[in-house]
DNA sequence: CTCATATTAGGAATTGTTCCGAATATTATT
DNA sequence: AATAATATTCGGAACAATTCCTAATATGAG
């Protein structure tokens, strides 16, 4: 899709860039309603997709929109399938030693950390080659 | 709260344990309510917040329930302060060889990596310290 | 200037989750 | 075994974050 300029658009991204706080698209809209009274949520998450897709922003999107559930309890960290969602458990060893780096370079008290691994998993991978063909 | 137990609780339990597929709520409910015809959502939800406040399941709950947006497009990993919610960027150095050594031990591919690390951030810490004069 | 089309506002719709109230199940006490 | 106290259930309403829809408007190319 082309895509045409618009001010609110603009103005999402230098709000945006001003800040490090991270904010959600509500915060976007409250910040921004002032200078455009008619302002709608409809179009605040629209452009921020936009963004993200366009690589100007990053969404920190928790990857799937629901909570799952995980009756393995002892600490590992998961890789998630981009096509089909899946998750599987991997047996790496958990580097507790990151969080007291962490600890080290700021002033933050850790707790606990996680890792997710993001990519193809080998049955979609079958899949996509099979498509080639 | 003093639990007392409960039928269906004890079968998500075992369904779950039963599963390597990390399930989100749904399907949990799918699979249950022939044995449970009368099974509600609400039912599934709050044992598996109850199993999962006991420890006896995780739940993998991508956090705050809303997206948050980022203008720092470098790659990078985050704090979240388990109090306030704030999201820090920290400046770690981003360990590619984590992905190399996911790839040798597993037949996914990998795209990429994200880490989180969760606890309490200064200023809720300062905060604390004071409650306790 | 005109035309094609991307974008907007506003609200309705969707989705995942929690909350509510009356009925039922569980557990401890008699 | 009956009683009382309270946790749990179902069913549906409520909620919160996000997306979708439509007619009106803005943008940009020719």
């Amino acid at each position: 899709m082309l895509y045409k300029k618009s001010r609110q658009r603009e103005r999402i991204l230098k709000l945006l860039k001003s800040t490090g706080s991270h904010p959600a698209a509500d915060w976007v809209y409250e910040k921004l309603k002032a200078e455009f009274p008619n302002l709608s949520m409809g179009t605040v998450y629209r452009n921020l997709n936009i963004l993200s897709e366009q690589g100007l922003i990053k969404k920190i999107d928790f990857g799937s929109t629901y909570d799952r559930f995980d009756a393995n309890i002892k600490p590992h960290y998961h890789f998630i399938c981009e096509i089909c969602g899946a998750i599987k458990d991997l047996d790496l060893p958990i580097n507790y030693q990151l969080e007291e780096k962490v600890e080290q370079n700021t002033n933050m008290t850790v707790h606990k950390h996680r890792i997710e691994f993001y990519g193809i998993c080998d049955k979609c991978m079958e899949k996509l080659k099979k498509v080639k063909d």
